[in-house]
DNA sequence: CGGGATCCTGCCTGATACTG
DNA sequence: CAGTATCAGGCAGGATCCCG
């Protein structure tokens, strides 16, 4: 059967359409690394702005990647971490830190 | 100022650097699936341009990810395929393809 | 058939200011 | 601290034409 056929059910699309934004990979290995504070992502990802934070957030949440805990405090305290669909997404990042280890700025193996 | 982060040699971004486009991973999935000539991407990845579909395999190219082999014969025969460090990267695809097959759309494990 | 050249559009994103 | 509101801009991508 051709591959050509029909791509809508494809799960690499599908896994794409969930993660396969600018931000969301690096969002989300900050995340990998234990529950992480809004002001601690913004900080970590230098250059993305309050905005753009908040909607890949949001996003990932309603996909169901994160939850975000509200600690009512003053001032307020907010935590992002995996759900258990998020952590499976680990096998992804897993190969993809080893691919990205493996070669060099030359395109190089090591 | 691009966005430096003190991530800067994580393996992540650096795969994301390389194949973290829009249509890259798409094309990159068809190629997989062996070797591709311009016009079978195009009527693959419905509604790519062909100038965008020229610039990410020009990418990929520069990259050393696939290779681009001219047959010279009247009409044209360009093919694209998998270089060493192309084909590298199949645990990524193989983890993405488990992960968008083993959710549904709602987001429920099946 | 495989693209390059051109022009154009729109979405994503950044910057900044502001608030519970 | 954790975001929203608003405004504006860039750049990836689309549409189209054309040529070797």
């Amino acid at each position: 059967m051709s591959h050509e056929s029909n791509h809508q059910n494809c799960p690499i699309e599908k896994t794409m359409n969930v993660i396969g934004g600018k931000w969301t990979f690096l969002i989300l290995r900050d995340i990998f690394y234990g529950p992480q504070r809004f002001g601690e992502l913004q900080r970590s990802l230098r250059g993305i702005s309050p905005r753009t934070l908040s909607l890949r957030l949001k996003e990932l949440e309603e996909e169901g990647i994160i939850s975000r805990v509200i600690y009512s405090e003053i001032p307020p305290h907010v935590e992002y971490s995996l759900t258990k669909r998020g952590q499976s997404l680990h096998p992804i990042f897993e190969a993809m830190k080893e691919w990205g280890n493996s070669w060099d700025v030359l395109g190089q193996k090591k």
